[in-house]
RNA sequence: GGCCCGUUGGUGAAGCGGUCGAACACACAUGCCUUUCACGCAUGCAUACAUGGGUUCAAAUCCCGUACGGGUCACCA
């Protein structure tokens, strides 16, 4: 059978990192042996809407070089695609389970629900629904639907006996029946529950491997009931940990690093941020880091993903990011950066502003940090820390290295790289000093830095006058 | 609280009973390179196997208990 996998995601028009990792998997598990990726959309949270969100999930996937290949907008034979315009299998199944005597209708309304809910806490019982509409004469049933009285459907779970879930990353994991709960497959408003409609739908879209946070870990043994009760197959099941925050809590919408969008704004390239994730929870046999998708499709296999939680380090996406950036050739890098630039350039010319771009890419670490580092090419006032100040009159050479250079610089009547680099000499014959002490003070005083790009390039592009200025 | 899962250095992690006196990578430090900083390269660092028992000739690796962390117990997904 073919291997196939999909991505579920709620339409809420946020990509979390945790989810995008998820997808990631899915697609190289379906990949890896040559199968089909597929795009579900789980829209059965009618208050979770969100417009554009399908789009939105096409364009994250494939800025992220992940090919879909079938889905709500390049329908396959599995179709629709959304489940919202697949109501009627889903009632067509539960019904089906109502008949067979593993299901059954429920008239407790929610405030019912409530009041049992209440009672359970006041006695600080742990509550599970009773099963009380299980026992239900058929003629009470007809009576109830007859009426017009709300219901939903309940699965009826065993009460003796245990279940086991196989999952190719926790293993074997062992549950009593009795702990299940006679769960809610159809709601009242004719919507499937998420745990329903995925067996119905991995089922019929001939899903093969089912890839998911492992916080469905203790849900799945119900997926495995509701599959022998059809009769059906059960996919095989990948459970994968989950991601940690860098304090060690869950991710969350609240913390902005979290979606992927918010990287790409800010500069991270999607190859990087794929890169990295597919190693948060993943390791490969060898000790490769940089993967092109190629690599990770040929390398992934899900037997190698971890058990425990994995945190999500932006010190090392960065590392990751700024080894993509310093790999793209200029043309490319140019492209990328340009949008990030705020500053002003109108008065500049195209040449000015790529040298400029160009001369921080092994130093960029995400596009937007261009504007933390070409600061000193556009203020008139720059900063000189206290450190840095106190460096300048440390040494009585300095005032020295400063004032021949400025002297040099004044008396330049062509401007480039090449004739600026040649000051640096004729100040070191000079003064006769050289190394640190001939470098720092200058780089100082012009950038208020101690460090940043080659000092000519950077000179040249600050311009003579305000060069001079600044060593004053 | 019941059930489920996890716990290797600051971080991501390898490890599947002996070759572990625990890889690799990030971070950090130092050195080389560059007449400076960064990049790159090299080296080093770090009292890392939660804890207590057990099995075994041998345990980070297997078993049990404890602690800590997380997940789950919805007409959410």
């Amino acid at each position: 059978m073919k291997t196939r996998t999909r991505f579920a995601p709620s339409p809420t028009g946020f990509m979390h990192i945790g989810n995008l990792r998820t997808a990631i998997f899915e697609y190289l598990v379906a990949k890896h042996d040559g199968g089909d990726f597929i795009l579900r959309v789980e829209d059965t949270d009618q208050n979770r809407k969100v417009e554009g969100a399908i789009d939105f999930i096409y364009d994250t996937l494939k800025l992220c070089n992940i090919e879909i290949n079938e889905g709500p907008n390049n329908e396959g034979e599995f179709g629709p695609y959304i489940q919202s315009e697949r109501l009627d299998l889903y009632k067509h199944y539960a019904e089906e389970l109502v008949k067979m005597g593993k299901a059954y209708y429920c008239f407790c309304t929610e405030e019912t629900l409530e009041e049992m809910r209440a009672l359970a806490d006041k006695y600080k019982r742990p509550f599970m629904y009773d099963g009380r509409c299980s026992r239900l004469t058929e003629e009470e049933i007809d009576e109830k639907i007859k009426s017009g009285e709300k219901y939903v459907i309940r699965q009826k779970m065993p009460k003796t006996g245990f279940s086991i879930v196989h999952d190719v990353v926790y293993g074997d994991v062992k549950v009593e029946n009795k702990v299940l709960e006679d769960q809610i497959l159809l709601k009242s408003d004719g919507y499937p529950t998420y745990n329903f409609a995925n067996v119905i739908d991995d089922h019929l879209m001939n899903i093969t491997h089912v890839i998911r946070g492992n916080e469905y870990l203790s849900q799945t043994p119900k997926y495995n009931l509701l599959y022998e009760a059809f009769g059906w197959d059960a996919p095989t099941y990948i459970h994968v940990p989950m991601v940690l925050g860098e304090d060690g809590n869950k991710l969350s919408k609240r913390n902005g690093d979290a979606s992927f969008m918010d990287l790409y704004n800010e500069g991270y390239l999607p190859d990087a941020v794929v890169n990295y994730l597919v190693l948060l929870g993943w390791s490969p046999e060898t000790n490769q880091e940089v993967y092109t998708m190629d690599e990770l499709v040929k390398a992934f296999d899900a037997n190698r993903i971890s058990k425990s939680p994995s945190s999500y380090d932006i010190k090392k996406l960065r590392w990751f990011n700024a080894k993509y950036i310093k790999n793209l050739s200029d043309e490319d890098y140019l492209k990328f950066v340009r949008p990030f630039l705020k500053y002003d350039v109108s008065d500049k010319s195209e040449e000015w502003v790529n040298k400029l771009l160009l001369i921080y890419k092994d130093h960029l670490s995400y596009g937007n940090e261009i504007n933390e580092l070409v600061g000193i090419f556009f203020n008139d006032e720059i900063n000189i820390s206290k450190d840095n100040q106190e460096f300048l009159n440390s040494d009585e050479n300095i005032p020295v290295v400063i004032n021949a250079y400025k002297e040099e610089i004044s008396n330049l009547t062509d401007w480039n790289v090449e004739v600026i680099a040649e000051v640096i000499n004729k100040v070191k014959e000079k003064t006769g000093i050289k190394g640190k002490l001939l470098y720092m003070p200058i780089r100082i005083k012009i950038s208020g830095v101690e460090h940043g790009p080659e000092l000519p390039d950077e000179i040249y592009l600050i311009g003579k006058e305000k060069v001079i200025d600044r060593l004053k």
